[in-house]
Order: C-alpha cells, then sequence, then structure tokens
DNA sequence: GATGAATGAGGGTTCATTCAT
DNA sequence: AATGAATGAACCCTCATTCAT
C-alpha cells in the first residue's frame, strides 16, 4: 500500500484532517478529502484501500505525532513531578495547536471505524508516561490505582480541559499550569 | 413545535436512543428511529422539525435527566465532601447504566448539529452542583478556580471514567468511591 | 418485499427489460432503469433489495412468462409430433417477438448474479416439454437420451435459430415450421 | 496498430483470455489484463486503441483458433457423414478444453461491443464446414435449407451442448459422438 | 516503447425529507 | 394527525483512459 509519492500520502492525510476540523467526522466525504488535498477522488484510492483505511491511517498518525511532541522535551531524569507537569503542559500546548487532532482522537474510537489493528499500534504510544506513572508510584507519590486507570484519568482530563483554556496566550500558559497541578493533586498519594 | 401527543414525542425520543445504543450516532437514520418507536416516519417530522431538531431535543432531554438523577438524593444540608463524593458516585452509576445516553453525550456536542441554544438551555442544569462548589470555596476547602473551569473538570472526568468503570458491580462501586475522592483531591486546595 | 403497488413492480421490471434490449446487460445501470420505468432511483430499492436482486426477478419473470406463452396452446391429448412442433414454433414465435427477454435469458445466467435459488425456482417451468419428451421416448418415437440432454438442445437450438428467421411475416412462419421438423428429426430414433 | 512486438500482443490477448476464464466479461478490466499479461495498463493502449478494439481483436483470434483447431484434421476426401462427425467431435473437444474461449464467444456477440468489421472478419473461418455441407446437399444427402441456416444451426447447437457435456473423459467423447449423430439426424434429408 | 500514477465520470446504494392518501 | 411510498442528492468506490516520466 505504500506508493510512489509519500507527500501525496502527507496531503490526503492533511486534507482530511482539514475536513475534519471544518465539518466533522460525518461531514467528511472522500470528494472533499480529494478536493482538500488538490487530488483526484480515485487518486486517494491509490493510497489508501478505502475510507476506513484512511481513517485508521490517520488516527495512527495522529497518535504518534502527538505522543512526539509530548514526550519529545520530557527528559527522563527529571524530578517526576516537574516531568509529570511539563508532560501535561504540553499535551495542553499540542492540542490547542491542533483542534482537530483532537476532535478526530475523541470521536474516532467511539465509531465502528477503528480497527483493533490501529487500537494496538497506537497503545504503545503513551509509552513514556505510563513509565512515569509507574516510577512515581513506586516512589510512594502516586495513589495506587491501576496505572490504566490513571491513564485514562489523565487522557479524558486533559482532552476536556484543553476545549476551555482560553484564547489569551499569556493567560492559556497560567491556565495550563494550573490543570497540570490539578491532575497532580488528583492522582497524588 | 410541541403537537398533540406527548407520549408520542417521547416514543421518539426513546427510540432514537434505543438506536444510539444499538448502532451509534452514525447508524442513527429516521427511518430506525420510526421503527423502534412505533410510529411512521413522516410522524417524526410532525413532532421534530428535522433530524437536527430531534438530536437537539434528545440531549436537551437527555442532559436534564441526567441532572435530575444526580441531584435528586443530594441533600443541601449534608456535610460539603461527602455531599460532593455522593454527586459524583450518582453521575458514574447513572451513565453506567444508561451507557447510550453517555455515547450520544460524548458524540453529539463534537457534530455540527448541536445548537447554541441547546447548549444554552442545559447550562442550567447544573445548578446544584455549581452552588456546592461556591459553597466549599467559600469555606476554603477547594481550589479557587474558576467554578466553570471546575465544573469542565467534572464533565470530562467523570464522563471518562464512567468507560472505565469495569463490569462487575462490587468492583465497579470500589471504583466509582475512588473516582470521586480523586476528583476531591484534584479541586481541593 | 412484496410492497403496495404492484404495477409499479411491473414497470420496473419492464423498464430494465427495455434497457436490456438497447445497452444489453453491461449498459443497465439503476438510474436508468428508474429511468425507462418513469421512477426515481430510490424507488426500484423499495420493491428490490438491490441490482441483484431486480434481475433476479426478471429472470424468474421472463422465464415463466415464456413458458406460458409457449405451453398454454399445447392440448396434452394432441399427437406427439404435432404437439411437440407446436412448442417449437410457439417458442420460436415467442422470442421473436421479445427479443430482449431472449438476450437476457441468454446471457444472465453466465453472469455471476443468478442466483442458485432463481435457477430452482425456474427449473420447472419446463415441466411440460418434459413430459412430452418423456412420453414421446416412451413410446420409442425418440433417441433413447437423457432428458435434460435433449432439453439443453432444443433451448439451444431454437434461441440460436430464432436469431436467424427473416423478418417477412410469411417466410418467417415457413422457417419456424422447417426449424422445428429439424428439432424432430435430431432428437427422433 | 500492429506494433512492434507481436509476442506482447498475444501476451496481452492470452492475458485478457486468462481474466475471461476466471471472472467471465463483466470482471475483465484492463488492469486485470495488463497484470495476467505482465505489462503496464498503459501498454495495451499502445497495442490496441481501447478495451472494445481489445475484446474485438481477441474475438477474431479466438475464432479463427477454433477452426483452425477444427478443420485442421478433417481430410477432405473423407466421406461426407465421418467428415462431417469428425468435424462436429473436433468442435466440441476444442470447447470443452477451452471453456474461457467458449463462453466468450457466447456472451461477447450480444453485448454492444462486437463491431461489424469484427463479424465480416470471422464469417470466412467456416469456408470448410461450408463447402462440405454444400457438397452434401449436391449429393442429397442433407436438406435443401440455406447453408447460412445451416452453420447458424450447429454452432448453437454445438456451443450449447458443449456446455452439457459431462467430466468424464471417456463418457465425454461418447456424449461429444452423440451429438454429433444428432447433428446429422437433424439435417439429413 | 513502456510505465503506472493520476484522473473523473459513472456505478450501486442510502437516507433525510416530502406529500398524496 | 398519521402514514409510508416516493424522491433525488450525496455517498463510497471502480475503472477506462491519459500523460508525465
Amino acid at each position: 500500500m505504500r506508493l510512489l509519492d509519500d507527500t501525496k500520502r502527507q496531503a490526503i492525510l492533511t486534507g482530511a484532517l482539514r475536513i475534519l476540523d471544518r465539518r466533522g467526522l460525518a461531514g467528511l466525504s472522500m470528494d472533499a478529502v480529494g478536493k482538500a488535498a488538490g487530488v483526484a477522488t480515485g487518486t486517494i484510492y491509490l493510497y489508501f484501500e478505502n475510507k476506513e483505511a484512511l481513517l485508521n491511517a490517520l488516527y495512527v498518525d495522529v497518535k504518534a505525532e502527538l505522543s512526539r511532541q509530548v514526550f519529545s522535551a520530557a527528559s527522563p531524569t527529571a524530578a517526576l513531578r516537574p516531568a509529570f507537569e511539563q508532560m501535561c503542559v504540553a499535551y495542553l500546548e499540542y492540542v490547542t495547536a491542533h483542534r482537530a487532532d483532537l476532535v478526530f482522537m475523541r470521536e474516532f474510537p467511539n465509531s465502528p471505524h477503528l480497527l483493533e489493528e490501529s487500537r494496538a499500534r497506537t497503545s504503545g504510544t503513551l509509552a513514556p508516561l505510563v513509565e512515569l506513572l509507574e516510577r512515581a508510584q513506586a516512589e510512594g507519590l502516586l495513589k495506587n490505582l491501576p496505572v490504566p486507570f490513571m491513564v485514562a484519568f489523565l487522557q479524558g482530563t486533559l482532552t476536556e480541559m484543553a476545549a476551555h483554556i482560553g484564547a489569551d496566550p499569556e493567560e492559556a500558559q497560567e491556565q495550563r499550569v494550573e490543570v497540570a497541578r490539578l491532575c497532580w493533586d488528583a492522582l497524588k498519594d
């Protein structure tokens, strides 16, 4: 399925994201994606087997990009709490800048189109977070809850709160820090 | 738009919810709703202007029902923290028992179909929660964050966590209490 | 699948036959059928589950109509050879007058769309012919070949020869009689 | 349209026949032909103006090959009836061994794609049969029917009956002889 | 000459909405 | 008020054909 022009593949995914942003998952038609990507409708099918495959590829890509952005700055040697809050802020920053990604990541898993394979391929993206939570638990800093439980909490809370971050840059940064602290307080022992 | 038979109106909304439960928002067709409600397709249009109006009405109803259930038990004279946690648990119990409502409440606001009017009409349903949070803040128990911010946190967190509550009744109850505590810890000063 | 207006069902089948006549099986689109039947495309789907179902229904109908026409006049008490030749002539007359039916009946069974059920439902249409052949065999008039073999021979030969019958009515009738005699000679002992 | 590499032209035609065998006329896409021929899709258009031209060329070729195979063994000095029956058997053998050819030859003439030119170019392939029939008529062995009429009869009957020849080799051979005899009986005076 | 990526018209099908009954 | 048959636009996808390489 990997044909010649990887640039075009990216253009299609980006086009899809643009439509998602403007019209939501229900409004994403293959025609619209083609138009947004500057590509004929039929061309999409050279790069993706069908709409479902396109959406799953997008899901995998978006998740990967998110975790790359969120975890890239996190120095594994940093103290646990600052590292934790840094991650939270990075997450909030990312979804603020990529609202469409956020909407898609929340809506798509509820649709019947998410393939088990995609779920599997994205499960590893949160590894750095899992590791950090485990270390913090080991040191007695966090509640003794199952890690997946805590991950779900963070994902849900941060995603939700991202939508309530203000537009003013300075105020927004302050609010992100507050949310990060709130998350830590929720999980700390 | 409020015509004769209010029972039929309810039947339509209930039918829609049943379809939502079985097939999700994407699978909700007007034909299916009619069939589930025991009503002809055309009849729906006597009670709702179009699909969008039906969905918005459903959204308002579901939200109202949810808050009625959640806040009905809360005695306003109870101690603040128990009252708070009681609300959280009630919320989690409700969405566990009404999974379709949950799915719909999470998916629908992301769609372009949620009208501003519906958002406005549902904002008041959380008044008892707002009041409780303000009292707790006045007593210095909670962080000095804007109340809408805290409400958003609770809504997002509880909704997200509801999806991760186990199936075993006893275990589920324990998890609900844990989530409630976690929410308090997040917000407490 | 049998909805209200049986007239419309017939109109759709007739429209399909008209398209078949003009453009062949490959040129038969649901849009074209709808247009030929004076009906919206979507309406076809109220009467037939999909294109395949429409084609199979048409096949069953056409086969039934053919055998009704061919065998209606055949008096079972008539002498065997005249009865046989009468059937042959009737068959040739029918396909001359309904060329589209003929083309369809020959082309469709080769397509992957003919359902086993349709094959089964049409297998009985030739019963009068089978009976006649068996009686003629019992009387020692015909070769001792398997009856399905003889049926296939007649079907193939008559269908093929029908395409070579001239346009002039009088000449055509003469040729039909000749073909009938030829068929008898082929099978007679 | 006759370009350099005649081998490649043949490969394309053979590829088309292979697809015809596997998927029928409706399943014959230019992509599939190219793949089966080991050739790029675009290359087909260097050898054939379009799909219609390819199919017509295939038709002409298949018909020619058939008559070559059928008439090659026929010794012109042989007695008429044995020569006749030999031809019939050879025809049946050929189409048994080349089922795809048979399917194609039966299906394609019904489509609107068969050009008059192709029909004309294939009409001569049956010359040896025509000659034989004329000689037999001159000797008073056969009915006094127009020769094209008799040719049509043979073609239709043999093609149809070929589809009903059993799979067991020995039985099949016996059936072929029976069909040949049946054809002779049909035409004999 | 040869390739195969790209095109876009056209196919089958669904479904929100209308309207005659 | 209630019905459900009818509509037709819009959907996803295929494929004959073209064209830059």
